[in-house]
DNA sequence: TTTTATATGTGTCCTTTTTACATATTTGAC
DNA sequence: GTCAAATATGTAAAAAGGACACATATAAAA
């Protein structure tokens, strides 16, 4: 029973990397230059080494596509259909990976590909079932940002209220009222001022918050 | 890009299939009965094949080892440390199905394998890493029982409300206020009484329950 | 400089949900 | 018939959530 046999097949891991931007959440997508599919956008990937954990393996598709290491990745579906890629039996696992426009800037050399941010509202066309699994890891970020551990992640610090606020409508689909979503998240006692203002923007500048060390899994909603 | 290379491996299937009988969860365990890990327990597993979703091959492995083919699989976790497996490297894909001791007592021929259902709260002693894949199933079994629907598949008829509440607590791991768990739970309308009472029991006999036809994706927390 | 537009910050009331707790009902056992 | 044990039902206080009015701080326009 312990040498029991089966088929061996390849593994191909792919990474969904979020972050906010400009008022949308956004996901980053790479551009195919050459045939099949060129013109398409795809998904980070790579395949699964002899010598590697899937975590391991999404990093170092991002890093391999963008330059950037410093994102952790959380395993979010796998994709089994036999018939998933054509031709070729290859297992999908796809993952999350969580990060923000800071870390991104200050990254990354040497990387040739094309890539850009896409609001998780509107996506391009995309190779294979990379649609699918790009939408199927935006429907679980509503579970996956209901934890401040993982929102944290997205908002590192210096953010305003109602900019965290128009994250959660994006991911949740549904309007907040200013007043009550503030009150909320007060009481929840998981930020603290930067003691900076937001300048440059019309009307009253908002307070910079940070989320709080110990956030003790405490949960939005 | 399309062909890209990587390593093919093995990848296994493991079953967590739990039911709740004579008040406890519980969850299927099968005895080895050869060397190695002699007299350990095991999670019915099997190898996936070329042709066969991960859904598909636990439900096989629940087959080969129980003859029961009525349970259906979600898929949990992945296990892919490169050493799970001794000497070998095999990719461990959890999953989880739901049954109840009606069903089960319903079923099976022909298997000679000797299983066991074991209260999650006291495991024994398993082979490999399937106490360390058993205990995560248990973890996660609390948001997939948050879903009606799921909760049904464990109450499929005749249960009564303090029934449902054990089970309540012994997965979330703290007690409710009796009055206040029957009095939310019929707040929800997801109940129907069948007309009959739990005989035998001391006391005043409790009503028997079944869940209605449409839940409406209504969740209990 | 004054006014206007715009967006953020603060407070209040009302409704709904959750929590705490008391009492009544139905059976089996003696 | 009485008692023990378990289920069923009710009620009031507290907390959370939702609707809404007003004050404040800045940029841009007059």
């Amino acid at each position: 029973m312990d040498n029991y046999e089966g088929a061996s097949m390849k593994i191909e891991v792919l990474d969904n990397i979020f972050l906010f931007d400009k008022g949308n959440v956004k996901i980053l997508l790479l551009k195919k230059e050459t045939e099949p599919y060129k013109g398409y956008w795809f998904l980070p990937r790579c395949m699964l080494l002899e010598e590697e954990t899937i975590e391991e393996a999404a990093k170092q598709a991002a890093y391999e596509f963008t330059g950037l290491n410093t994102i952790d990745f959380l395993i979010d579906s796998i994709f089994s259909e036999p018939s998933r890629i054509r031709d070729e039996r290859i297992l999908g696992i796809s993952t999350i990976g969580l990060t923000d426009s800071v870390t991104i800037s200050l990254k990354q050399e040497g990387t040739n590909y094309e890539y850009s941010w896409f609001s998780i509202e509107s996506l391009p066309k995309m190779i294979y079932d990379h649609s699918k699994i790009a939408n199927k890891a935006i429907e679980n970020l509503k579970q996956i940002l209901n934890t401040f551990t993982n929102m944290k992640k997205i908002f590192p610090s210096d953010f305003t209220l109602p900019e965290l606020q128009k994250a959660y409508e994006e991911i949740w689909q549904e309007t907040f009222d200013r007043r009550n979503f503030r009150k909320k998240i007060m009481a929840l006692d998981i930020l603290e001022e930067t003691g900076d203002n937001n300048i440059g923007e019309s009307g009253r500048p908002a307070k910079l918050y940070r989320f709080k060390e110990d956030l003790n899994r405490k949960k939005m909603f």
